[in-house]
DNA sequence: AGCAGAAGAGTTACCGGTAACGCAATCAAA
DNA sequence: TTTGATTGCGTTACCGGTAACTCTTCTGCT
């Protein structure tokens, strides 16, 4: 097969806003005005800039305009447990297209619920000098917090709500969310409750999920029948052979709650396996609101939350900061507890 | 609730170069040389520099550093069709992985399919002086190749297996997968074949496949019985109602092939929902190998590909080309066809 | 000893924007 | 008409690294 080396392409010299500048007959100060739309200049002026630049296609340099004043970054840095999840997914979606629109750039990485992944994501970011980051870790290291605090930027810590955050906080409220589908469950007549999680190294949000549901079970003087924590990604595969433990471990387990709907769809196929009728036998419940759990045999019950709506107030909340604009720190994106036929 | 403004925040004033090499009493270069690891200094310089920098906590300026010499970026630009596909969230992740370990960062885009979206995100990119970008669109605009060739970058595609590439192709052979699949089906002794797939705008990579999958069809004589083209995006929802679709407009159809595995899943419960047997009254086969084809009741028959190797080895290749090392220009994938029982 | 070449380190200029400041012309109010 | 403020634009310096070059020392070798 051939082999090529790329050292013998040419580069051709890109233009620079000197040279828009002298073709527009002003100065590189004038063009930069005109170019940022900032203050300073005539109609005439700004109409002979922006023919120059059509002119020559003038591509303007972030990095020297970036590294020249530390206040015109357009760089958010965006961080996220992990880029497989089609939560997350849908979530960096989001924050993507708002803060393109906007103007902004965005540099992503995943920290797998690992503080420390998060840190030292974090450092690298920081030698970009963004304008400004968006963290989604249940907690951060010491580290962490001086290093955001030394630099000064704004932060936007999102999934979970974070009454006191270091910043912003824009997520879902994860206990309100385990507690409301407690009391559902527990309504709907069943006793023997079961919970199902996965992590695949520091706890994440589930765990707040399933404080709350525990708290609503204790309501009614009910406690978890059984509990199994994978130490895996969450996913189908998961909710598969952690629900095949748990049936095997803990006998007339009547209901089981899943940290995702992935997993509680690997539940469902599970129970289905065995013959077990889904809600009679087994009653099973998700969290997300995910497509898959739409088209299933049988809709599931499960928490459907926004994470469009999250993602996008979470980059204009993020902007608003950023330009000075007055901004709520704590900002609640929407959950809605959708009972299917599977509880 | 409270609002808060950040431009009373203190920002602590970075340690400069400057600063490690004047504690380390040496030049502004030739700590700058330590520090890139490039020759031209004693192993006590070495040293000292480096003691500095633990000291005074040193934090390069990735701004200036790529700002000041156009061959030191670390910045390498990715843009995959959308963000919420597991398939594409495998390779990021696994690109982004990869190239840090190689000391780079990624900036993500999306393009949806959508060339001219490609072409704006190309744009934006390239005002970052990226070291080097990894695309995906399977056709390219005019204005992205001459933006290419005039930057002199080098450039990855990846998904498709491109024989004659920009500069690097890393992909699946996607008319083979295709391919084989018809011939196997047929030699299942299935006849009256069906294809569903997704595309939210322009055609992708579903496309090449079901003409290699038509193909084998050809060579047995046979045509296509049906085929629906929803415009949307793949996923289980599109796989559901494009099934329904097809067996309401076509009857006898007795196998259905989708563009994904998701989409096949959705096709599946679909069948079941209907009370169809599958495969003895339809077959049906995905493309992907997701998890969730591995732990439905039946497994699925699909395709199974390598994302993560796809990513590794993308960035890899990437990277060597960078660094000027020796590259082959054509890359394949693996992909596996493999057997379930829902054919 | 004499000399070429390598190794180690410093000097200078520059990358392409933007902030801060300065200055002339224009305009509104006294 | 004078004066102070505003508008429009230019000048200068600077951000924090790196390339290219220069200048000393050391080597090793004839």
């Amino acid at each position: 097969m051939a082999v090529h080396v790329s050292d013998n392409k040419r580069k051709k010299e890109n233009i620079t806003l000197a040279q828009v500048a002298e073709a527009a007959g002003v100065s590189k100060m004038t063009a930069s005005r005109v170019l940022r739309n900032s203050s300073g200049f005539s109609t005439k002026t700004h109409d002979r800039v922006m023919q120059a630049v059509d002119q020559l296609g003038y591509v303007p340099n972030r990095l020297a305009a970036a590294f020249g004043s530390d206040k015109s970054s357009t760089l958010i840095g965006v961080c996220v447990p992990r880029l497989t999840s089609g939560m997350f997914g849908s979530v960096l979606d989001s924050i993507d297209h708002t803060l393109s629109r906007l103007g902004f750039q965005t540099m992503i990485g995943s920290h797998e619920q690992q503080p420390e992944t998060e840190q030292s994501w974090l450092t690298t970011i920081l030698s970009w000098r963004p304008a400004g980051v968006i963290l989604s870790g249940r907690t951060h290291t010491q580290t962490t917090l001086s290093m955001l605090r030394d630099y000064g930027i704004p932060v936007v810590e999102i999934w979970n709500l974070n009454t006191s955050p270091i910043d912003i906080s824009v997520g879902f409220n994860h206990y309100d969310c385990g507690h409301e589908m407690g009391r559902y469950i527990v309504g709907r007549g069943y006793r023997k409750i079961a919970y199902v999680g996965a992590e695949a190294s520091t706890p994440g949000m589930g765990m707040v999920r399933l404080s709350g549901f525990k708290q609503a079970l204790a309501a009614n003087n009910l406690d978890l029948a059984a509990q199994e924590l994978l130490i895996d990604r969450p996913g189908f595969y998961a909710g598969f052979y952690g629900t095949e433990t748990i049936l095997n471990r803990t006998s007339n387990v009547d209901s089981i709650y899943y940290q995702e709907d992935t997993m509680a769809v690997g539940g469902l196929f599970y129970c289905q396996s065995k013959g077990l009728r889904v809600p009679e036998d087994i009653a099973i419940a998700g969290w997300g609101g995910m497509e898959v759990a739409s088209v299933l045999p049988k809709r599931l019950t499960t928490t459907s939350v926004t994470t469009q709506a999250l993602g996008k107030s979470a980059a204009e909340a993020l902007v608003a900061r950023i330009r000075g604009e007055p901004v709520q720190d704590v900002i609640v994106a929407p959950t809605r507890l959708v009972p299917g036929s599977t509880v």
